[in-house]
DNA sequence: TTTACATTTGACCGTTTGGTTAAACTATAT
DNA sequence: ATATAGTTTAACCAAACGGTCAAATGTAAA
């Protein structure tokens, strides 16, 4: 009953987001889907009336995931470096755990960036700014930080971060030739990311 | 006829480009790319076989057009920190032309790795360090730039060009509410990237 | 004009796809 | 035990899909 139901709903939940993931909305197939919870097809139009409503099911679960971990910078009682180390510490790690998060996101984006919008209206870009400038203010003195650079900055820092789980393909077949394995590279990344952009932004 | 031949071919291959850039291999219909490039869909069996030697033509031409793009740096009589502004200048105008290839090549890499390391397996990377290093000796001192760190340097300046296109669909999201716009960005981010990285590796 | 060959088309085919349905199964409360 | 309601299944369906084919059209040489 409620807890099988959770079971099966949640066989059904952790199956789509695995296959979506890997196959994208326009590959993933339901029959597939069903086969990797182990249950019959039907079963998940009773539970997920469509593939859409599963797919955004899963879609916005995905994206919530990777919005939050921008947030717990605001929260640390940091300085701004030390802010940086954590953020690329923090979000590797969990992209490490996730490696396929970035090209499913990032592609399920271009094919409809609408969706998205929705849930970045949610966001109060200026109000961010304004915490930081608070919690940093004599901090930032030093730094080539301004509300004007502050997209360029930001765009940047996660770009660093993600692009390389969104490029991986690419990156392992040019590695391969160099001996130098992708996880190697990503967990030295943690530390080359930080030092990178600290000495970037000091004035 | 040949010129006619030609004129068929080549709207075909154009109109495929565009749908598949678009919507991706699984996404694209063969009848929308005989739409678009206003002849039958059988046509465009006569001239590429199947769906998958058409889309291979197509994403070949885009991969071989991308990487080009990062050769011409071993080719100019620049200083190195010339050759990061012209790289980021070059660079940045070939993707605001051509906004929809890094999207589209980073997903298609996802669902089948194996593809693109044919095109990679062609490049010497060892060498590529090596006339780097040749053209740049002394000037290198002056820099936190070893072999080691290459792969950690070279994907962030990759990472910093391209990321912002492939995730154009969030960041315009986020820069709606602060009246910021995408090309303006994408404009001033050719100098603020060249910047950002010459002073991330000065000593 | 006829011949030979390449190009283009509309109609068609078999398969795969997301989705439906009626029946079977399960568990709980009476 | 039996009625009730939720759960799961096998069988099925219509639409969409990539691909084929024979016939029609265009073209250039003999």
């Amino acid at each position: 009953m409620t807890e099988n139901d959770k079971q099966t709903e949640e066989k059904i939940f952790e199956a789509a987001t695995e296959v979506f993931t890997e196959r994208g909305m326009d590959g993933a197939r339901m029959q597939d889907i069903a086969d990797h919870a182990g249950i019959n097809k039907a079963l998940l139009h009773y539970y997920y009336r469509t593939k859409d409503h599963l797919f955004n099911a899963v879609f916005e679960k995905i994206a919530g995931q990777m919005f939050k971990k921008f947030a717990p910078v605001f929260d640390e009682k940091l300085s701004l470096e030390e802010k940086i180390r954590f953020f690329f510490k923090e979000h590797i790690t969990f992209l490490q755990k996730n490696p396929r998060l970035p090209g499913f996101l990032l592609n399920e984006i271009n094919r409809n960036p609408g969706r998205i919008k929705k849930l970045i209206q949610q966001i109060d870009v200026n109000k961010l700014w304004l915490i930081l400038e608070a919690q940093h203010k004599d901090e930032l003195k030093k730094y080539n930080i301004t509300k004007e650079t502050m997209p360029q900055l930001m765009s940047s820092i996660a770009a660093i971060s993600v692009f390389p789980f969104a490029a991986r393909g690419i990156l392992e077949g040019i590695f391969e030739k160099m001996n130098i394995n992708f996880n190697d590279y990503m967990e030295e990344r943690k530390g080359y990311a930080a030092d990178f952009v600290i000495k970037a932004i000091k004035k």
